[in-house]
DNA sequence: TCAATAGTGTCTGTGAGACACTATACT
DNA sequence: AGTATAGTGTCTCACAGACACTATTGA
């Protein structure tokens, strides 16, 4: 077929944000409340139009810095800012009862922060444990519904994060700079929903090489014996994997 | 900011197709030629723009029949057709010199076809050996280079298939409906470019539950010894997985 | 006969899971 | 003291990799 600019149809590109962190033991996404039609006063992931001359992870880093105030990690500044990737795109004719719009969703896995404020549009926005959006594991329906279709964007969005701690060493990315063995664990208790035994742990981290950096002093904060701070290394990619349990 | 729908910035939304297969033993990649400015005469991959009213995923299938007569997996009729995911999207501004055009990429593994006849409008169709499009894991330059940012998608898309291969039985996407346990270790081989112990894959990929079930007959097509059928199982996800050689 | 591929058995090293035990803090 | 967490050592089982050996075809 000859190409035709004016003969393709217009879409709406956006892109949406699965924030997920670790907030005391729980395993939290940000939703922000929605102050407009459709879906008004809903919960809904964060998101927005992608510009003109902007690039797809640029326009995420935008959203994500205006809503949250985190900056995405920049390439070279090791311990700055939260992991930013794309995750998949959603692009069903009638997900927006507008128009046409397709969403490119990118997941975003950041430390836990102190409150998240609202930047500018949204009417609110706050950390919510995904179990309670998802519903928790054994089969219990979601007590709160998001707006569009972005319960399954969630829903693969952690899907995702559960699958990457696995094989990557992206756990420490929801760890502050500096971190113990016993945080780390609880990260991966957390996002997985499960007990790991605490010496097989150490063991298996602490001997990956590449995974842990050790960072020189202790801490108490957690209560008992000091423990060692580390920060993360230069691995990406854990080899042997660190398998979920409950085949 | 209050919505308005005349201040998006318009995108053309296409599909580009990322086609897999094994060939004589070779990795190779599906590639049209171009008859149109940009590019014209390069090699490219398949794709086109998504219609008004249509799904993603359908619009992936519908160009997938139209450059191919592939049909994609139905769910549900087991040994038919091509197996075919969404891989990633592609928007940076100016990857198409003539208009912002975000393009969501399809990944599709295919048994060994006849002969890849372009349907319509694509001047010529051919497979060709992915090492000779991205240069061969031995740091060599491609050969060949493809239109647009193609090259950055169809490596994306090939790890995503090698990996796909360690911890899924999407191997078998390669094979035709009935097949041997050496045609499939020759996939693994060919996708992976090495070599594996015939006696270890044996063990280890009849030994996983839900993978491979007897076909019932046997065949000398390979020659020597008859060589027990199979076709694939139930079992999507491969635990333990299938590891690549070569840490 | 040989050459090819199919399929089984056996050994060894690595690593995960289970768990006893010691170390060092706070109360 | 008691309780919390950190960290090490040891045992066992599962499994990947290496490879000897047998089985069954065609040339």
């Amino acid at each position: 077929m000859p190409y035709d600019p004016s003969a393709f149809p217009a879409f709406a590109v956006t892109v949406d944000l699965v924030v997920l962190t670790v907030r005391r033991d729980a395993f939290c996404a940000l939703v922000v409340r929605r102050g407009e039609e459709p879906f008004r006063g809903w919960w809904a992931l964060p998101g927005g139009f992608v510009r003109k001359d902007e690039d797809l992870v640029t326009a995420a880093a935008r959203e994500l810095a205006e809503e949250t105030g985190l900056h995405a990690q920049d390439p070279g500044s090791p311990p700055a800012g939260a992991h930013l990737e794309q995750l998949a795109t959603y692009g069903d004719p009638g997900r927006d009862p507008r128009m046409r719009v397709v969403s490119v969703a990118h997941l975003v896995l950041a430390p836990d922060l102190p409150a998240p404020t609202a930047g500018g549009d949204a009417g609110g926005a706050r950390w919510m444990p995904v179990d309670q959006l998802l519903g928790a594991s054994g089969a219990g329906a979601p007590s709160e519904r998001l707006a569009f279709d972005h319960n399954r964007i969630l829903g693969d969005g952690v899907e995702r994060a559960r699958s990457k701690l696995e094989y990557s060493s992206l756990a420490a990315a929801f760890c502050p700079p500096q971190f113990t063995v016993g945080e780390l664990r609880r990260v991966y208790e957390a996002v997985w929903g499960v007990s790991l035994d605490p010496r097989n742990f150490h063991r298996k981290v602490t001997g990956t090489p590449g995974f842990l950096v050790p960072a020189g002093g202790t801490t108490t904060r957690q209560g008992g014996r000091p423990a060692q701070l580390f920060r993360a290394g230069e691995a990406t990619l854990l080899n042997p994997p660190m398998l979920r349990p409950e085949v």
